[in-house]
DNA sequence: CTATTTCGTCAACCACGTTGACTATCGTAA
DNA sequence: TTACGATAGTCAACGTGGTTGACGAAATAG
């Protein structure tokens, strides 16, 4: 097995932050596809998250995920391909095109949140309460610059 | 700022564990861009820690990363063709190309290490050493199964 | 009214993944 | 020894998610 060198201790941090991102995301789609979300993929309940209730412009939410907004219109055509977002032409302003949750990515994200839930119980389970908002708050400090970036080719698929 | 709904704490958990990767690989990347290793990405480390000081086959390497031999190839052309491995011809099976780390490719990964040594050293700083360590063994306990796979299309790079 | 900025889109490209099909080689068993 | 099945590597097509550059249409500032 290909695991880091135990004489190398700093090697083993961030896999182990991937490794436990990904655990909590596969689970988080596992349980979705059960729960009528099959094509929900990992990106999306961040995209959804950060489109927000009121509905935002491709522009716009690009700049929120750190991403360019060519990439995040990309994306919304996606996610309106499969039915979670639309698109409304804005009455104010003929450029802009509102980019807006639709009633079925509603419930992927409520639904998102309620597993995230009961993952993020599962941990504490497991690990006590007080260990995983521990380990919160430190993610906290070290990495808030990164907090909503995802400026990354295919982060998130399978 | 789209952050996290605090009545639905789940949500925090993967975006923090994934700003804290992000983190971790973007200081490491920048940090390697001015040591002499400007084209190495951030898919590249964790590869040519999977090739190991043996050598491997681009299948065997596939199956270490949990992606396809066909993936695993092409990745092995891409760090080819930036100096990081080689191809060497199995003189006992005519089938096998073995890939081996190349001298360029054993310094990045030498000054990886380094640096992520000296990441988690200022994570230990910040939060004290027990913090860290606590952490790592708790992700260590639910993060196992996805140690090392890193079948994603993209994960990484910028 | 004109100049600049902004929004959205198109086109080309790159990184990284997938599956399917194919060749060459190896190992085994009749 | 020959024939067959398993294995290694490659090619092709494709999907997802990212980038930059260019451009038209609409809003805004002077």
């Amino acid at each position: 097995m290909a695991t880091a060198d135990p004489a190398r201790p700093g090697f083993a941090l961030p896999l182990l932050l991937l490794a436990g991102f990904r655990t909590l995301i596969d689970d988080l789609h596992a349980e979705l596809a059960r729960k009528g979300h099959p094509e929900l993929r990992p990106l999306h309940g961040f995209v959804l998250q950060a489109v927000g209730a009121d509905g935002t412009t491709a522009t716009e939410l690009g700049q929120r995920l750190g991403i360019s907004k060519q990439a995040a219109g990309k994306t919304v055509d996606r996610l309106v391909a499969v039915g979670y977002l639309e698109r409304v032409d804005d009455p104010s302003d003929a450029r802009r095109r509102l980019v807006r949750v639709t009633p079925r990515g509603a419930d992927g994200l409520r639904r998102s949140a309620e597993i995230f839930d009961r993952l993020r119980a599962q941990w504490a389970e497991t690990l006590g309460p007080e260990r995983v908002t521990a380990m919160e708050d430190d993610l906290g400090t070290m990495a808030s610059a990164n907090w909503f970036r995802l400026d990354v080719p295919g982060w998130f698929g399978g």
